[in-house]
Formats: structure tokens, C-alpha cells, sequence
DNA sequence: AAGGTTCTTGCAACCGGTTGCTAAGAGACA
DNA sequence: TGTCTCTTAGCAACCGGTTGCAAGAACCTT
């Protein structure tokens, strides 16, 4: 059994409040007696009790951080910067994962409420009004969703969509596939509606789609007989998947199909062809996450991050 | 303010003893009752502090899971795995990334201590001798280590070593590098322990080397120098980088010198050549260790899941 | 030496639940 | 109708800490 307040206080003949005191507020207590509690504590291996402190406090000391899919190379680099800045804060952070099911994602909130003094939501796919609901019982920051009143972190996929529009249009291609991803998303949206507005273009839509490389291969046969010369991707797993689909049917990219992806993460980098991306800011958003949430006394201040446009080689003049 | 068990008794002029029976313990309570304070409850939006309630009854249903870097592919699979059939017994996980850094995992595993029922710590960087200590505040199950008396799951590394070296040599293959990972690890040790001990190879041994693609990357020079024919990698992000940094100084994969991975992560999959690659049973060893953490009544079982030899492009005859 | 400060510590209530014990009330039975 | 179960619900202690209040001790002032 691990060593609670009482055994110290009898182990050094004192009350427990001074044990308390010792640890969560040590000028209150004479020097002397401060380091005979220590000593006992030392000896018997006491450490606080964080979830009993959290319940008179209020306060964790933890922060709950949830994404819809942790596989998604996308996410990692983004909760590492949260933990780092929240370690140097003072804080932990508890990852989950929702598995794209906005039930899962319903019920991680649930349980996070409590045990953590607020969560960082991360491409959220609940409703908004579901989580302005769960808003009441934990604060939020919410990354990659705008939502009335609540501090976000906000990359600026609409920048990076103009971007990755012109550089296809300067090579010439009209014809261009949107592939989209799962009915919910933000990010999605903003692509949808910068595209739309984009004079000069010709463009076929696709989704939802599950945002992996499986929902990419399956869409690579519809997008090969649609006539594009172009895809913007909903994200680089999608991206990657599609390029797989389309050699899959003997169709080259860049040569026959240009495709663009969104987020930059590693194996983009690494694959051949090496893929043109929007890059996201994902280390700086989860810095970002984390200060907002220690920040915001429910204040909803917005961070937008820039995004930046990357050509690699999956991308090229569009077939005369 | 959130509702609590005091606002419902009030609501509905019951004992809050009988509003915690209604929850913990429903059959002690008449159904009349009951369904007039789950009325009550529902009209307050009232939900059990799980915090305060573990605070009684010692267990949380929650547990940790620690890894070393979430951002290598392997875990998110074995993440998914472990979440997914922990929410099947009513359980949730909490993850978090040691950064590969002992002295954040001990911070992590402390803080852990008494907010969870359990933790799951995958390819631990600690020494034996600490874990076994933590081990006397909260219950462990290891993966990827071998504790006396402590539950595990292991995967047979020895067996997928001894594999891919059978293949190796089947090729032609002899004179071959070891391309180890970080310090502490134990799946490092078993793949040296069997190439050692394997008659008719002449082996250049690299380590520690990190567990990453930079690490790969940066032995790359001199493993191409060494005059070695073939390679068995840590994992397959050392694999990838390897050949990464093999093709930039113009040495062909398979063609130059061949490659084995271990793990079978996605990029390995889409990389070209396409990654041979020792599988390691990421899924399976996700569920075991939950269901080993509930069933375990500290009881030191261990599980091993044998591996498979996926051949796929980056080996080759060897050149002669 | 009396009166006023400042330090230090103990007391006890409280956070939000759980649970063993007890007693009131209902129903069964003779 | 009296006695004996069986339900059902309240009481109060407890989990491991925190914290406002008050009292005693030590130290200063004048």
C-alpha cells in the first residue's frame, strides 16, 4: 500500500495539515519542521495523491488531448509539441483516440470531464452544437474547427488551397478533382469553398471519403475516368493512396495526373514520386493548443497559422 | 457548475446514499425510486465524478499506456488495438510519448500512479531495476521486455531474426550489419543475441543507433563502407532511412545491398523498393496487454506472438 | 511589563462519492 | 393481531487530500 498523508503525519508526530502545507504551500511551515515531513515522506515514499488533491482543488494538472486517429502521421508531431509545452507548463497530457467514430469521440469528452482541466480537440468530427454543449462541463480548445465563442487553433487551409490552385493553373491544368474527406470536417469545407469561388476552373468533386490511403485507392478509379488532369487531396494519406490506385492502373504521376496533398507529413517526403503538399503547422499548433487552453479563462481568442505551399515532384504541366 | 449527487438527492428528496446506489448498485434500490432519481438525474445533466468515485473505491477504469514515439508507426496500430478492447471492458486508455527519454517515462509512469488502474508500457527505455520499483505503486504490464515476475507480451524477435538471416544467407548473402536501436532496448539484445550465435556469418555490428529514420540516415556512410552485402535493420524506419541514405550516395537496394526491416509499418509497404521486413503482431499485442492488466492479479504471465518474414523487394541475390 | 505582531500549527469542514450498519415500514404467516 | 422476515432508505464514517479559522508561542515595541 502506497504511503498516504497520514502515515507521514504520525511518522513525524504532526497533524496532516502540516504535511499538506509541506508540499502544496511549504513558506506556511517552519523550516525545521518543513524538513523532518520531508525527511519522513522521503522515507517512506510518499508522493501527493494527485486525483484526491484534483477533488477540494479543482485542479489536475492534466490536460486531455483527443484526435481522430493517431495513424494518421499527421497528428503525431502535433501531440509531441503539446506534451513538451504542456511538461514545461506543469502539465501532462492524455492522449485519445476516437477512431473517427463521433460517438467514441462523445464519450472520450465524457470521461476526460474531471479527470482533466480542459481538452485540446483535434479535428473534431461531432457536431458543433454537441460540442458547444460539452463546452458546459470542460473547457475546449478546438484545432482545425471555428466555433462561435471558443478558443481555436486554426490553420489557414483556405491560404493553402489558393495556393495549391494557382500552382496547378500555372501548369496548365483546368479539369481538377477535389477529393474531399469525411462528412464533419472543417478543413474540408474551406477546400470545397475556395475551390468554388476560383474563376477559370473545371471542377469535379468527390466524397466524402474516409481520409487514408484506403479511402484514396478507392477513389482513384472514379478520378481516373473523370477526366481531370489535376487532384487536390483532402490530406497526403489520401494523396498517397490515390497515387498508389492510379500506377496501380498504369496511369503516371505526375506524367498523366498531377496530384497535390495537404499536410506534409513524413512519408510524403519519402515516397516516390515525392509529393507537393500544403504544409500544416502542426508543431506550432500544438504549442499553440496548449497555451490557449492555460490562457483562455474561457475567453475565445483564435489563432490562424499560416500555411505554406511545397512542390516536390507530384506535380507537373498539364498534358496537351 | 456541473451537477453532483448532493443536487440530485436534493431534486428528488432522497439520501444521496440512495442516489449512489442507484448508479453503483441498482438492485438495492426500489424501482420507483430509482426511476424518479435517474429522472432527476437526467434533468440535471448529473454524470458520477469518476475522480471522486475512484477515490472510495480504489479503481479509476482507466489505464495508461506508455511508448517511447508516437510518431513511429508501428504504435498506432498497437494503440488502436489496446483502446479499442479496453472500451470492450468498460475500460478507457490514456496514452502518452516518452519521447524515448527515461527519466519522462518515470515522470509519466509516477503521474499515472493512482489516476489509473494499470499501465501498459511499451518498449520501455528504463532500467529493470526502476520498473520494478514503480511496479510497487501501480500494476505494469511490459511489452517488448522480459521482467522476472512481471506480466508481459513479448513478440519472438529471435525467431524473426533468425529468419530474416536465413533468408539472407539463402541468398549469398555473409558478410551482414546489425543495425541496432537506442540503448535499454530489449529487442536490440535479442537480435544481436541470435545473429551472434548464428555459425557462418561475418557480422559488423552499428549501434546504438536511434530508432528512427535519421538513424538510418546517419549510419548509412558507414555501413556502406563496411563492406556488407546485406543488412538487418532495428525496425523499419532504420530501414527506410538506410535506404534513403543509400540511394543518395548511389547504392542500389536490392541490387547493391539488401535490406531487412522490422515491424511492417505502412511506409514500408509504399516505399519503393518495398520493404522486406520481419512483422511484428502490433494488433495482437495491444489486446494481450490489456486483457493481461485486467485479468493479472499481479500474476507474472507472459505472452509470446510469434513474427513473420514478409519478403518483398529490398532484398536480393547477393552480388558475387 | 503590557500590548501588538508575526509565525507556526492544529482543528474541522469540505471536495464527490461509497458502503457497512441500522431502523422503519411492508408483507407473510400463524 | 402479534411476530418474523425482507425491502428499502437514511446515517455516518471514510477515501486522501486542502484550506479558512483560531489559538498559542515567540518576537517586537514603547
Amino acid at each position: 500500500m502506497a504511503a498516504t498523508i497520514k502515515d507521514v503525519a504520525r511518522a513525524c508526530g504532526v497533524h496532516v495539515s502540516t504535511v499538506s502545507r509541506t508540499f502544496s504551500a511549504p513558506h506556511l511551515v517552519n523550516p525545521a519542521t518543513r524538513s523532518r515531513v520531508l525527511a519522513a515522506a522521503d522515507d517512506l515514499g510518499y508522493r501527493p495523491n494527485r486525483a484526491a488533491r484534483a477533488l477540494t482543488t479543482g485542479r489536475t494538472f492534466n490536460m486531455g488531448l483527443i484526435v481522430a486517429d493517431i495513424s494518421n502521421p499527421f497528428f503525431p508531431p502535433l501531440i509531441k509539441a503539446a506534451q513538451a509545452q504542456a511538461r514545461g507548463r506543469d502539465y501532462h497530457v492524455f492522449v485519445a483516440d476516437t477512431d473517427e467514430d463521433p460517438r467514441v469521440e462523445e464519450e472520450l469528452i465524457r470521461t476526460f470531464t474531471k479527470q482533466v482541466d480542459g481538452v485540446l480537440l483535434c479535428s473534431p468530427r461531432l457536431s458543433n452544437k454537441m460540442i458547444e454543449r460539452l463546452a458546459e462541463d470542460v473547457p475546449f480548445v478546438v484545432v482545425n474547427r471555428r466555433i462561435k465563442g471558443m478558443p481555436a487553433v486554426l490553420m489557414n487551409v483556405a491560404q493553402g488551397a489558393r495556393l495549391a490552385l494557382d500552382h496547378l493553373a500555372e501548369l496548365g491544368h483546368r479539369r481538377i478533382a477535389l477529393v474531399s474527406g469525411p462528412i464533419g470536417s472543417w478543413t474540408s469545407n474551406e477546400m470545397q469553398g475556395v475551390a468554388a469561388e476560383t474563376p477559370g476552373l473545371d471542377l469535379v468533386f468527390f466524397g466524402p471519403n474516409q481520409p487514408t490511403e484506403a479511402g484514396g485507392l478507392a477513389v482513384a478509379p472514379e478520378v481516373a475516368a473523370c477526366g481531370a488532369t489535376a487532384v487536390l487531396a483532402y490530406n497526403d494519406l489520401v494523396a498517397l493512396g490515390l497515387i498508389e490506385g492510379l500506377s496501380a492502373m498504369e496511369i503516371g504521376v505526375p506524367d498523366q495526373i498531377s496530384v497535390v496533398g495537404f499536410d506534409d507529413i513524413l512519408p510524403g517526403r519519402l515516397n516516390r514520386p515525392k509529393l507537393t503538399t500544403v504544409a500544416m503547422p502542426a508543431v506550432q499548433a500544438g504549442r499553440m493548443a496548449v497555451d490557449l487552453l492555460l490562457q483562455s479563462g474561457g475567453e475565445g481568442a483564435t489563432v490562424t497559422l499560416d500555411t505554406a505551399l511545397i512542390v516536390r515532384e507530384s506535380t507537373g504541366r498539364a498534358q496537351t
